[in-house]
RNA sequence: CGGGGCGUAGCGCAGUCUGGUUAGCGCACCUGCCUUGGGAGCAGGGGGUCGGAGGUUCGAAUCCUCUCGCCCCGACCA
C-alpha cells in the first residue's frame, strides 16, 4: 500500500480527549477516531490490526471445533422478555421502538438469540454437542465510558455458545474454549493471565477471566507468589481461620467515649490513638432480605460480592442515610454492632481481635473496649472481605498475594441450563426423554484485546507491533523521493513484495525524513527498510527493527530474501 | 445519578473575569521557492453560524437564562 494514497492522517499532538498510551496512539496512529461518547469508527490501519486479531480468534475456534454464525445485532424484547432478562438487565440495555410501536434492543450479548436458534433446531441428542460463536458489534449503553475502546459502548466482540448433552461434555467444551484463548492470546503476543472470576448473576460452578497485564487495567487480581492461584478481587479466596468463633472476652463492658466530628476510620484511629485493624467499621445495607449490618475490621474493604453471597439475596445497595438513621437511631458515621436490632454479618477477619472501638450508634460518640463475642449478636462469620495483598495464598498456604492490575480481554463460563431452562431448549435423549441443554458462553473482547495489546506494546515513539498483530510487517522508506535510484530501487523492493503476496507500505510521499521516520515508529510497523543516496552508493539498504531499534545494513538485492526469513522465523504464513 | 472541568478552524490552545474594528496563535491543509538521514525554512493562501436556543445591550465569543455535547473523579454495572 503506498501510503501517499492511503487513507492515514497521524496526528502530532495528543488528542485532549485521551487518558490513556493505547487511546492516545490510537488515534494518534490514526487507527480511530471517536464519533460519540465510546462510540469509534476504525479508519483502514485500524481496522486492519483489528482483523489480524480476529483472523487469529477464526483460526483458533474453528480449530477448535466451533462454528461461525451471524446474529443479528438488534433483538426483540420477547426473547429478552423469556429469559426473564428483559426486566433484569437494566439500563445498560439500549432500548427502542420499532414503527409498530413493538419493543426492541441493541443486542449487548447474544444468548437469548442463540438458545432461541438452536431450540428451534436442536431435536435430538445426534445434534449435540455444538459451538457456535460469531465476531460482531455489540452495544453496552455504559454509564461511564473511558480508556477509549477499552472500555466503549459499541465495540467488536467474539461471542461463542456450546451446548451440551451433560456436565461432562459441557466440561469439555469449557476446557477446549481454555486452551483456545490460551492459543489466541499467545499468538496475539499478549502478556496476559487466566484467573478465576465470579460467575456474577448467571451462577455455575467457576468461571475464568483472561487477563492482559496492565497497569492500567480496570480489574484487580491477586495473584500468589508461589503457586498458580490467581483470582479476580471479586472473587479472591482468603484462608479460613481454624475456628469461626470470636475471640473470648473478659468480663465488662463497653465504654462510651466522646469523639467530636470524627466518622471515619481514619479520623476514629487518629483520634482515640488506636489501630486501624482494632476498630470495626460497620456498613449498613439494604437488601431484598430486609436491612442487615456487615462487620468488617477497620483496615479491610468490604466485598459486596461476597456479602450478597453469604446472604443469599439478590439486591444489595448501602443504606441511604434515613435507613441508616431508622436501623441506629444515629446519623451516618457513628453505626456500630452493639446493641443493633438487625441481622448482623461479621467477616471472619474479626474472630482472632479483641477488644475493638466501634460506632456507639449515637451522635459524636464511639464505644471503647468492645469484644464482638460478648457484646453483640452477631447472625453469621464469614468471608465477606476483598483479599489485600500480602495474604496468605489459601491453595498452597505459602505464598502470600500480590496485587496486579489488568483488562479483561475474555471470560469463560458455564452457563448450565439457565437459558435453556427459562427458554426451554431441549433435546431427546437416547432414551426418548425430553432434557435441557447445558450451555457454556465464551467471549473475547476483539476491539479491546488491539488496545490491550498497545497498552503493552509501545515506546516514547509510538506502537510497537508484533509481527503477528502487523497488517503490514514491513514499510519502505525512500529517502529521497526525487532521487531516480532511490525510487527505482525502493519501487523494485516493494514489487518484488507485492509479487510474493507479503503486505508491505510504501512511503512513497514526498516529505523530508525525519516526518517519515516518526510516522513509521508511531503507526508500529515492525520492519523499516530505508532506502537512501549514502547506503545506495554500496548498494545497500538498511532494515531497522521497531522492537529493538537496531539498523542493519544489507544488501539491496537480499531485501526479498530476509523479509521472507523474517516471516518464516515468527512462523507467520501469509 | 452526585461532584468537578471543558466546548472558539481538522487537532492543540489564547481571547471571556473587565462587552467595542475585519476573532487570534501553533500544528495540519493548499500554492511557490528552498531543503532532504529523526516532525526544517521563507513567502503567499483557504478554512470559523465562537456547541445550540432565547434574552440584556446601540453593540455579545465575552453578561443572564435554558439546553446539548464531551472529559475527569465517584457511585453503578459484569
Amino acid at each position: 500500500m503506498k501510503i501517499s494514497s492511503m487513507f492515514l492522517h497521524t496526528l502530532k499532538e495528543d488528542p485532549k480527549d485521551a487518558e490513556v498510551t493505547s487511546h492516545k496512539l490510537m488515534l494518534r496512529a490514526g487507527m480511530i477516531r471517536k464519533v460519540s461518547s465510546g462510540i469509534y469508527s476504525y479508519l483502514p490501519y485500524g481496522l486492519a490490526i483489528l482483523r489480524k486479531v480476529e483472523a487469529i480468534v477464526r483460526e483458533e475456534m474453528n480449530k477448535s471445533g466451533a462454528q461461525e454464525v451471524l446474529l443479528p445485532g438488534v433483538q426483540p424484547a420477547e426473547l429478552w422478555e423469556e429469559s426473564g432478562r428483559w426486566d433484569f438487565y437494566g439500563k445498560e440495555l439500549l432500548r427502542f421502538k420499532d414503527r409498530k410501536g413493538a419493543q426492541f434492543a441493541i443486542g449487548p450479548t447474544h444468548e437469548e438469540i442463540i438458545t432461541d436458534l438452536v431450540r428451534n433446531e436442536v431435536r435430538s441428542y445426534r445434534d449435540l454437542p455444538l459451538n457456535l460463536y460469531q465476531i460482531q458489534t455489540k452495544f453496552r449503553d455504559e454509564m461511564r465510558p473511558r480508556f477509549g475502546v477499552i472500555r466503549a459502548r459499541e465495540f467488536i466482540m467474539k461471542d461463542a455458545y456450546s451446548f451440551d448433552v451433560d456436565e461432562k461434555g459441557a466440561e469439555k467444551n469449557y476446557h477446549a474454549m481454555q486452551t483456545a484463548y490460551e492459543r489466541i492470546f499467545t499468538r496475539c503476543g499478549l502478556k496476559f493471565k487466566a484467573v478465576e472470576a465470579d460467575t456474577g448473576t448467571i451462577g455455575g460452578s467457576f468461571s475464568h477471566e483472561f487477563m492482559a497485564l496492565a497497569d492500567t487495567g480496570e480489574d484487580v487480581i491477586l495473584s500468589c507468589t508461589k503457586c498458580q492461584y490467581a483470582a479476580n478481587i471479586e472473587k479472591a479466596e482468603i484462608v479460613r481461620p481454624d475456628s469461626l468463633k470470636m475471640a473470648d472476652a473478659p468480663s465488662g463492658k463497653p465504654e462510651k467515649v466522646h469523639t467530636p466530628q470524627v466518622k471515619t476510620v481514619e479520623e476514629v484511629a487518629n483520634f482515640l490513638k488506636v489501630r486501624p485493624q482494632d476498630i470495626v467499621k460497620t456498613l449498613i445495607y439494604t437488601t431484598d432480605a430486609g436491612v442487615i449490618a456487615a462487620l468488617v475490621r477497620g483496615d479491610h474493604e468490604i466485598n459486596e460480592i461476597k456479602l450478597k453471597k453469604a446472604l443469599g439475596c439478590d439486591t444489595l445497595e448501602l443504606a441511604d442515610e434515613t435507613t441508616i438513621e431508622s436501623a441506629t437511631k444515629a446519623p451516618r458515621g457513628f453505626a456500630g454492632p452493639v446493641g443493633l436490632n438487625i441481622k448482623i454479618i461479621a467477616d471472619m477477619g474479626l474472630v482472632t481481635n479483641g477488644p475493638f472501638v466501634s460506632g456507639a450508634n449515637e451522635l459524636n460518640h464511639h464505644l471503647k473496649n468492645v469484644w464482638l463475642s460478648r457484646d453483640v449478636k452477631i447472625s453469621a462469620i464469614d468471608d465477606i472481605r476483598n483479599a489485600e495483598a500480602g495474604d496468605l495464598c489459601p491453595r498452597c498456604k505459602q505464598g502470600t498475594f500480590e496485587m496486579i492490575h489488568g483488562i479483561e480481554l475474555g471470560h469463560v463460563f458455564k452457563l448450565g441450563t439457565k437459558y435453556s431452562k427459562s427458554m426451554n431448549a431441549t433435546f431427546l435423549d437416547e432414551t426418548g426423554k425430553q432434557q435441557l441443554i447445558i450451555m457454556g458462553c465464551y467471549g473475547i473482547g476483539i476491539s479491546r484485546t488491539v488496545a490491550a495489546l498497545i497498552e503493552q506494546c509501545h515506546d516514547d515513539d509510538g506502537i510497537i507491533l508484533p509481527v503477528s498483530m502487523a497488517p503490514y510487517p514491513f514499510l519502505i522508506l525512500p529517502i529521497d523521493v526525487k532521487s531516480q535510484e532511490v525510487m527505482d530501487t525502493a519501487t523494485a523492493i516493494y514489487e518484488g513484495l507485492k509479487a510474493l503476496n507479503i503486505p508491505a507500505l510504501f512511503d512513497d510521499r514526498d516529505e523530508r525524513p525525519g516526518v517519515k521516520f516518526k510516522d513509521a515508529d508511531l503507526i508500529g510497523v515492525p520492519y523499516r527498510i530505508t532506502i537512501g543516496p549514502k547506503t545506495l552508493k554500496e548498494g545497500a539498504v538498511e532494515i531497522r527493527e521497531r522492537t529493538t531499534k537496531v539498523t542493519e545494513k544489507i544488501s539491496k538485492d537480499s531485501v526479498i530474501e530476509y523479509c521472507k526469513k523474517v516471516l518464516k522465523e515468527k512462523h507467520i504464513n501469509l
